[in-house]
DNA sequence: AAGTCGATATCGCCA
DNA sequence: TGGCGATGTCGACTT
């Protein structure tokens, strides 16, 4: 019935009592382990939404660092969830498992009542390594300063992160004439939203500038919507097309 | 060593040899199960970006619809994942077990090499049931359409999800004063993006009525932040402090 | 298949 | 801690 691995790295017990699955659980949260427990159950959130789920079978994860999952075995988002930061919390009440999960500000509950138990487990290991992700927009802001003819010939970026009343604009600098260069740098293909965010910009510079200034917006996408489009020829701002590094 | 629950529920091995796991995944696959293994394994992506993590301990969960997720012992996110629709494959390479997750459109690949096993499970079950969630932007909604005048006396809404050249406005109507009033809704909190949604469905239906009307625009939200505040300001829009129903 | 937008978005950064 | 923007955002809905 109960399985522990040689140093405690697992300890699972198949079709627990409640009992037996609260010891097994609190024994995990006391190690630090992620505690997973597959059975059916009902789950209740409240928080800055408010929602319920009947009786199914499910799969829960809470994490060491305070973070819940409920996932069903459909969909890449959990269906009930608790962020990192949370109170993990395991207790009987009626004789059902109960696991709970708190914080606050905002102030918000996850509660988890079990009707059948199939398997718990607690899982310990260690985990030293960060992803080394490559593509992002950072890649794409780094492929420019290192070659700002990309963007266009004679571009001089002057700041990244450059200040405005409006936000951070990501790369500030001046064409070939001396004007005032605003450039916005998106990963993928760009909808609506990014050219408001570019205009945004454009317009507290030029007012930061007062009256008799130029500035030229740019955006930097791998393409854009035919809506976007329509958007940056009616503010009178610019598109170039460019990827972020493919490897 | 090996576990499986009566009816075939739960199917466990512990610390199981490559191809003993292999076994319990393939058979897992075949019957829809929710795949499970806990061990020492690095993770390769590549597709929308390309990304690559050195060896760690980590739960790694392969759903029935397509769905793969690599979870450390921190933060509510996946540190790996591909999303529903996926084929699933589980093969031995050079003595390893290694699971693999494949789509096209785009084309993307999740590869999980395994130096350690601890734990591998096959867990069957059923769901019938669906989130029944409140708090929504969708609520919000309702609660001003059963009562207009919570937005302010007079108001009178002419419709839903209006179209525009911009995009469907949340409530379309009419104020006291016979004048045309754009609603956008926001459950929580805006930021400046917001405003810059509400302009656009203003510009755009101001377009379409040519030069002499004047639309109102009026954003509904819990608060505001104090950038989003002079953004409002700045265009002559409107702002009113509302939340979702609370049950 | 692509566009658009909401989300209990989450996450990281910075003031 | 709150504001702000990126995300391999995801997911739902519409065209």
């Amino acid at each position: 019935m109960t399985e522990s691995e040689h140093g405690q790295r697992t300890e699972t017990v198949q079709r627990p009592t409640p009992v037996a699955a609260h010891d097994v659980i609190a024994r995990g949260f006391d190690r630090d382990a992620i505690v997973t427990v597959f059975g059916r159950c009902t789950v209740d959130y409240d928080g800055r939404a408010t929602s319920y789920l009947e009786a199914g079978d499910r799969h829960v994860m809470f994490k060491p660092d305070g973070a819940a999952l409920v996932h069903t075995d459909e969909g890449q988002q959990p269906v009930n969830w608790q962020p990192p930061g949370c109170d993990h919390d395991v207790y009987c009440e009626d004789g059902a498992l109960v696991l709970e999960s708190r914080r606050s500000t905002p102030d918000e509950r996850l509660t988890v009542r079990f009707q059948e138990l199939f398997q718990v487990s607690a899982l310990s290991g260690s985990d030293e390594n960060d992803l080394a992700l490559v593509g992002t927009e950072e890649d794409l802001r780094q492929r420019i300063l290192e070659a700002p003819s990309l963007l266009e010939a004679g571009f001089t970026p002057l700041a990244t992160e450059r200040d405005t009343p409006a936000g951070a604009v990501d790369i500030y600098g001046e064409d070939d004439a001396g004007r005032a260069v605003v450039v916005e740098l998106k990963r993928r293909r760009v909808g609506p939203d990014a050219v408001g965010q570019l205009r945004r910009y454009v317009d507290a510079l030029e007012r930061d500038f007062h009256a008799d200034a130029m500035v030229r917006g740019i955006l930097v996408a791998p393409s854009v919507t035919d809506r976007a489009a329509r958007l940056l020829d009616d503010h009178g701002l610019e598109f170039v097309a460019l990827e972020p590094p493919a490897e």
